[in-house]
DNA sequence: TTGTATGCGTTATCAG
DNA sequence: CTGATAACGCATACAA
């Protein structure tokens, strides 16, 4: 069954059929009707190998997650993320690749080996940062790429589904401060992501702007280790703080062991809020306030980009991803009286 | 650069490239070398995009996922386990494709799609049914498969790498007899697989050698909902049970969740045990009892077995999973006198 | 043991 | 608008 037999069938030349499945000119309406209609009756479609060995399409879209594998599973994000971007390209049958790099330099050969064997057409990207060495090698292979950022990128590179963690940041502190909270504390992602930063900045500003302490910030490696460690460190301070915010919902749901396990009553005693939703903070008890955003939609909103910008000609802009709303549950409450 | 490219420089015909680089006889272990260096000098490797479509490997495994799409975050087996496959197949360079189908024509489809285009080397099932329609049609088609089942496969099918699911609930069920549990209620997920029945039948074969009663055990679709709902059932029950086993953690977690509603203190007034362990099971308060099995590894041997098997010409055989523990956590303990 | 010729299914080029 | 024909990069029978 190749392009042969269907042009065959509808009584024309191959490259008849091969201009009508592009979508290019040069063909009638009603040829390109015909073309389509015998390929439905002979169940043909272009083999993604051929095509990606003449230089078009490969039909596959890559996605390189950069964490420890084991940690994979812990954090809801990826897989969300996963099924978002599966979502998304499946309107178009693009299947998605997947690999996992332990480091950056694995990372960025993984780059440049998809684009000389022409792999994948496209790459979606996961917490960038400042001056991502990435996004140059991406730009000089000529890979087309999506960032799942922060803000609108700059012209000439790749495009942006972003969120912008400062506001969210600065949403979930005055619903804190609201509440009466002025001993926040933070613990945070590894500083080099900008999500981190932007965080991080966003939350000095809104406590500098009212006059307050500076947050105390500890940073982790998202590790539920670490962040009962973390967790363990602020609440045996001389003053503790009243409400621990959390950068991803494992860490909260550690720094909630932590303090079940050291007496300290959630919310009563303490307030614990994070910046991630998933199931795991629905199902633990108290169940935690967030800051909720729909991974699989922006996965979605990701994967539909990056299909834009393979039929584009020029770049395509950058656009906002899934609004975030505050999902206050059972975490978070007035601090008591000292 | 191309494989010509290669030729040229170890002084040789491209001929003698693909055979050094499939390792087949033909040529003598000293150009092998030769040629092997030459290729490592230029950094090249064979085009997988026209090794498909001259019917060698594409380099690619699939891996089909017929959950809903956004309960994939939910549970962290899925995540565990691509993790697994990918650390498997890394070894040799071959990458993993994911796809998400809503139901089983839609699953038979793709292995359709993927056979025909050559687009998968192979692909690897999970969940397994009793006179699986998909083992059917991949023996039809010929497209090497191996299943994460729960028994070696019959001669003819496509090997498994197993876990002896009935084993497993009887190693659960001794710890909680042995605690002085006499009403044991269950939790499962959906009796269409083949693991939850061999589940469902060693529980029965267990509590009948005893002279017990017979199990209640609610079916669900591993739903945090359903989950919930079950558990709210069975403890509302006149005499309700002192332990229940909950086919995965997420079901677990939504039980403990409505036991702490309800008052009922776990695991004084009630025991929990999950057949399936993650890091929720570890982050909750009590931190879960369960039966605690590697998925990582899981997916690196199946991995490994489907790379073995499309390196072989015959069938290769079945092979034991990775062994399954008591975790012994804080969620059982022996039932309070009433 | 090595080289040569051919085909895989598509797209691109260029005359018609 | 259409129809030949040449790539694309590799594998493989076959000849040397």
């Amino acid at each position: 069954m190749t392009s042969a037999d269907v042009a065959h069938r509808a009584g024309v030349s191959t490259s008849a059929v091969s201009y009508a499945f592009n979508g290019r000119p040069g063909i009638s309406d009603e040829t390109r009707a015909r073309i389509h209609a015998a390929a439905k009756e002979l169940g043909w479609r272009p083999n993604s190998a051929a095509r990606a060995l003449t230089g078009a399409r490969a039909g596959l879209v890559g996605l390189v997650i950069k964490r420890p594998a084991r940690s994979l599973g812990t954090e809801a994000f990826y897989a969300d993320l996963i099924a978002g971007l599966q979502a998304g390209l499946q309107e178009q049958h693009v299947a998605l690749s997947l690999l996992v790099a332990s480091d950056l330099e694995d990372e960025l050969a993984i780059y440049r080996e998809w684009t000389r064997d022409r792999r994948v057409d496209g790459v979606v990207l996961t917490d960038p940062r400042q001056g991502d060495a990435r996004l140059d090698l991406l730009a000089a292979l000529g890979l087309p790429a999506v960032v799942l950022g922060n803000h609108p990128s700059p012209p000439g590179q790749a495009p942006t589904v972003w969120i912008d963690d400062g506001a969210v940041t600065t949403s979930l502190l005055e619903y804190l401060w609201a509440l009466g909270h002025r001993r926040i504390a933070r613990v945070s992602g590894p500083e080099k992501y900008e999500h981190t930063l932007r965080r991080t900045n966003a939350m000095a500003a809104f406590l500098a702007e009212r006059d307050a302490a500076p947050a105390e910030v500890i940073a982790t490696d998202y590790s539920e280790s670490e962040g009962a460690h973390a967790a363990r460190y602020l609440l045996s301070r001389p003053a503790p703080p009243t409400a621990v915010v959390f950068d991803s919902d494992v860490l909260a749901v550690a720094g909630l062991g932590v303090a079940q396990e050291m007496g300290v009553r959630v919310p009563r005693d303490l307030s614990i809020a994070s910046f991630d939703d998933s199931a795991m903070a629905r199902l633990v008890r108290p169940r935690l306030t967030t800051m909720s955003r729909d991974t699989v939609e922006f996965g979605e909103r990701a994967a539909r980009l990056l299909l834009r910008q393979l039929d584009a000609d020029g770049p395509v802009a950058s656009e906002p991803g899934p609004v975030v709303t505050l999902s206050v549950r059972d975490s978070t409450a007035p601090p008591a009286a000292r």
